[in-house]
RNA sequence: GGAGGGGUAGCGAAGUCUGGCUAAACGCGGCGGACUGUAAAUCCGCUCCUUCGGGUUCGGUGGUUCGAAUCCACUCCCCUCCA
């Protein structure tokens, strides 16, 4: 199939320039193509997986993605999608992390046939009146004004710098476009009009058929309305240090029966029999979530590894069965990453005392009493239902944590001193 | 400066005229539980603290009273209208 069928059957196109001609070109010959991520945080997150995936299915029929880190538009700020000015980072900012995110993506594209380059090396090359004179002078300010982008900001204000990043991104696509080979770009749909500017700057200097092409995803929005990508603790991120494996593979597994097969379709590359297959499962036995377990399994796998998910599944299993006893301490560290946790000493104690003065997962006496005679408090997987009950911490887990559950769901992490 | 309305538990909101039956209705939220698919909906219990004797609460202070969220005085803050 061509890989812009395949796309337009993912649901991944929102726009694209002459269809028609892109896919000619992708069946004629191996194109080059790029994808922008602006180095403006310290790890990559799973709204950068969108258009990565995309770039990933064409690495896949062997056509060369490129990503541009931009280390000079990252200095600037993009305006897409933002309703007031940015703040300038600082360059170190800028360098340390255009570094962590470079190796974040070699680690998901590996190194053939996928190349990274940083628009700070061309853009950085020419003088002001260079910028002025070669690419200035072919950008009409009207045309700027109206892109969507910039018009919505007039109203509030946008800085001369924010205003030039079109024309930054522009030079980006005709650099590529001239010494990578590269005749599409792709983007979330707020990049449409970056992305047309540089098509019409190709067509001024490479001429009107010099073939250049757009291709923008759309916005991924949940079936309930809300923004994808987002948590209670915030945004879902690679970094395994800031979420972790098990964190990650929970987020997936948590997914709504109505967005689960556009993400399969997004996020996996699972073939269109066996999305269709997890489609029916959904439709037939939906309590069973095999569509959520196949896409967590796949996007841990992806971007975490086989062992990543097999520990997710052990840490799954543990904390939803109840069975903590077994896990290892590497486990619960992972598992209880972000939990709540608090640091006790390793007297023995009554189990009401302890729970409100010791870890304070009790606000009073009265509501630990209610809780524990309610059964809604276990110690490290065990039910303790007598109030004049004693913790010892070092019971369990060579003495290192005692791992309180309240209620069904609730966990708590105390580490022993 | 003048006239009026209001400040009650995490939030919203009753109660104030007719003082005790009010640790304070009800709704939301929160926490448990049942059911369930780690879903949605629904249902049940709890929701100031407590050594279970009691203690401390209704903007603040002081008073009346055997007894005050409720009556009185002063005071602080908020809203509306008029100047």
């Amino acid at each position: 199939m061509n890989i812009i069928d395949e796309l337009r059957w993912r649901g991944a196109i929102n726009q694209t320039t002459d269809e028609e001609d892109l896919r000619k070109l992708t069946d004629e010959k191996k194109i080059g193509l790029y994808c922008g991520v602006d180095p403006t945080g310290d790890s990559l997150h799973i709204g950068h997986l969108i258009p990565f995936m995309m770039l990933k299915r064409f690495q896949l029929k062997g056509h060369h993605p490129v990503i541009v880190i931009g280390g000079g538009t990252g200095a600037i700020g993009d305006p897409s999608g933002k309703n007031s000015e940015r703040k300038l980072q600082t360059m170190d900012q800028v360098q340390h992390n255009k570094e962590v995110l470079t190796s974040q993506m070699e680690h998901l594209f590996g190194t053939d046939n996928f190349t990274i380059v940083d628009n700070y090396d061309w853009l950085s090359q020419f003088s002001l009146l260079d910028f002025l004179r070669d690419y200035g002078k072919l950008f009409n300010v009207n045309t700027m004004l109206n892109k969507e982008v910039v018009a919505k900001r007039l109203e509030v204000g946008i800085s001369f710098t924010e205003f030039t990043y079109q024309i930054l991104q522009s030079v980006d696509f005709l650099h590529l476009f001239q010494h990578e080979n590269v005749q599409l770009q792709i983007g979330g749909a707020d990049q449409w009009g970056n992305i047309t500017a540089g098509i019409d700057l190709i067509h001024k200097i490479e001429g009107a058929d010099a073939r250049a092409h757009a291709l923008t995803i759309p916005l991924m929005l949940k079936a309930d309305g809300t923004k994808f990508g987002k948590t209670a603790g915030g945004a879902v991120w690679l970094d395994p240090e800031k979420t972790t494996p098990y964190e990650f593979y929970q987020f997936w597994i948590n997914q709504d029966d109505r967005d689960v097969i556009k993400y399969l379709k997004y996020f996996t590359f699972l073939n269109q029999n066996e999305i269709e297959s997890l489609a029916h499962d959904v439709e037939t036995e939906p309590e069973k979530r095999q569509a959520q377990k196949r896409l967590a399994e796949e996007v841990t796998e992806f971007v975490h590894g086989k062992k990543a998910v097999e520990e997710a599944q052990h840490i799954t299993a543990a904390l939803f069965s109840g069975n903590v006893a077994d896990l290892t301490t590497d486990e619960i560290e992972q598992g209880f990453k972000n939990m709540p946790s608090v640091e006790v000493t390793n007297e023995k104690k009554n189990i009401i005392l302890w729970l409100v003065d010791d870890t304070k997962i009790e606000s009073s006496r009265r509501q630990a009493r209610e809780d524990v005679s309610n059964g809604a408090i276990r110690i490290n997987g065990e039910k303790v239902t007598d109030l004049d009950a004693e913790i010892d911490p070092n019971g369990h887990f060579d003495g290192k944590f005692v791992i309180v559950r309240r209620g069904k769901k609730k966990y708590f992490l105390a580490k022993v001193q």
